[in-house]
DNA sequence: TTACAGAATATGAACGTTCAAATAGGGTTG
DNA sequence: CAACCCTATTTGAACGTTCATATTCTGTAA
């Protein structure tokens, strides 16, 4: 059988290609009783417009871009399925697709903007793991490409909210604040903070957190900071320094080197019941070992990086549109409290 | 400045459009001499051709469609992330991009084939999570929709080899035998397996595998294979069942199961100075905790995995081509051997 | 009845490519 | 020199939409 296509179905139906068109995209301008007929004809017909035939027309592809980062960090970047699998589920309830691109650097990541935009005609991007200076957000501003960021611009961090570009972040410093403030109502005096060296946004950020817990409680922290590479033995190995030097809670800035610290801990002060340690992120291993950590509302975060996007491309169609999402949003992440995994007799 | 297309640099050329698209598609039938100075205009304006009027008049729009199953466990989830990563950057250098879709039945998927299929003419589909009776290859097949499966098709497990449709798999079985065999050689002569319930395709080669070692070994396996719903806690559970029956050493069927059963088995044997724990897919997990376990060449697979689709999509253009991909492929595991990570100090 | 306005529908053209068939440019061959 | 064939290139049409404009219809007022 030949395939449905919009003059087929108009055909059959004793009216012009352009009236089904018009039921399709702007259904006020076809008088109801025609628009009914033609409505149902097109469920009968299971007929759905050709993507490619409106991409060639309107220029426009309703396909999404997201790069995947390579692989560092099994751990950490597990939480990565969570936010594509929301991503793709919103971007499909929007009437967006999600296409995948690769790239080894953020350089390349701009080559391949080109690349999609001049063939594929992706309509937007969404851009994960923005930094200090951040060479991909300027070029798409530059070159007027839509797009959404999770992550806050950290190049103008005095003033993130005043972007010229939608993002959606997570409020790390107040998920470190409240684990650290945890800590402290638990009578912790020495609470210590493991992160990354200083210079990546999210990682100082973290740190304030921690910070702003100690010294709103009164508590020095001069010698409980730790800046260290990621990983679970540079986790092990902060803990026995800050452990030597008083500390007995910590905070760290990833669930690797939390899980190091809290085996290192647990080693440490075998008598102490609850845990002391607190990572960052809820990963699968968290869960697994009962390891208290920060979590990110990823799905929700996802979720609205898809709604602002779609916004802003829908944006000069309906001026008066219902809500408009918030450009700029910081999400707060919320404390999981674990005790850690007894493997006592069931 | 206005789009650079194939009328446009034909003319600027003084060619026709035909000329340049052949340059393209098929640039023997075009003579060298014009061959050369259009490549160079083409790379001179930086010339891609449009892929929405290419999709239009040939009905192939050169993207793959993939499924993001469900986030079920975030542990044996997380290898998803490699596989992504790897069939993204493989597509990409074969010309092919890829789509994401959700779904949250076979047959919702099911119905994403046909709406995908429709409207964007997606040129095949990579499957994951084959199972018994699966409806998805029988749809597309009896469609006749190009796609290659990770994952055998275990409804004609007597011969998957003589399947219809192309796959590629890792012999799970062969791990968990290696895995035993190891532990046997060790010395072990009462190695337990924790598994999955009777019914699912890997799961039943993963015990079947673990058994041949044993039989192999002339050692009783009767009492030492349990069955248990995949998870850290029913792991710990099942080793504690396993040690009282004797057991000294144990293969799981998933990093989870290993993970607790690991935990378990230091708590009842802690003088053990070796792991007597080996999981199942070299999580990330596996890695930060010390566990050894079975690890899936998923990279390889793929790889291969988009070697035969597009070598099927293409298959008719080129029927002389050089070297034609297996069309099923069983990719050997390989046993990562780790000690279990020691805390102690640097 | 005619004129006219507004709503509803129809028509021509265009988006950028590839397919199928036509035309032009040499050589060979009889 | 005509008839032919092969290679290289060009031309017309089509893929399925939407945009811009044109046409027809319907009802109301002069």
């Amino acid at each position: 059988m030949p395939k449905t296509t919009l003059v087929s179905l108009a055909a059959s139906l004793g009216v012009s290609r352009q009236t089904v068109s018009n039921v399709i995209n702007a259904p006020h301008r076809v008088k109801p009783e025609t628009r009914m007929r033609v409505q149902h004809a097109i469920a009968e017909s299971g007929y759905r417009p050709s993507a490619a035939a409106r991409q060639l027309r309107t220029r426009r592809s309703m396909n999404l871009g997201i790069r995947l980062m390579p692989v560092v960090d099994g751990i950490n970047g597990s939480i990565l399925d969570r936010f594509l699998h929301a991503l793709t589920e919103s971007a499909q309830d929007e009437g967006y697709r999600l296409t995948l691109f690769c790239a080894e650097s953020d350089s390349g990541e701009i080559r391949q903007y080109e690349e999609l935009l001049k063939v594929a005609d992706l309509d937007g991007f969404v851009l994960t793991g923005t930094h200090y200076g951040d060479a991909r957000t300027e070029w798409l501003l530059e070159h007027e490409v839509p797009f959404a960021a999770f992550g806050r611009p950290w190049s103008s961090v005095e003033d993130p909210f005043g972007s010229g570009h939608p993002w959606v972040d997570v409020d790390g410093g107040a998920g470190t604040e409240q684990a650290a403030r945890t800590l402290i109502e638990q009578g912790h005096t020495a609470v210590g903070f493991i992160g990354w060296p200083a210079g990546s946004g999210a990682g100082d950020d973290r740190r304030a957190g921690w910070k702003r817990a100690m010294v709103a409680a009164g508590l020095a922290t001069d010698t409980l900071d730790i800046q260290a590479d990621d990983g679970v033995p540079a986790g092990a190995q902060g803990a026995e320094r800050l452990a030597s030097r008083g500390a007995t809670a910590l905070v760290c800035a990833s669930d690797s080197l939390a899980l190091g610290a809290a085996a290192k801990m647990r080693q440490l002060f075998p008598e102490q019941a609850s845990g002391t340690v607190i990572g960052f992120d809820d990963t699968p291993v968290a869960a697994a070992v009962g390891l208290s950590s920060v979590s990110q509302p990823i799905e929700d975060a996802a979720r609205h990086i898809i709604a602002v996007l779609a916004h802003e491309l829908a944006g000069t169609n309906f001026p008066g549109g219902e809500e408009v999402p918030e450009r700029h949003l910081l999400l707060p992440p919320t404390l999981i409290q674990r005790t850690p995994y007894s493997f006592s007799s069931s």
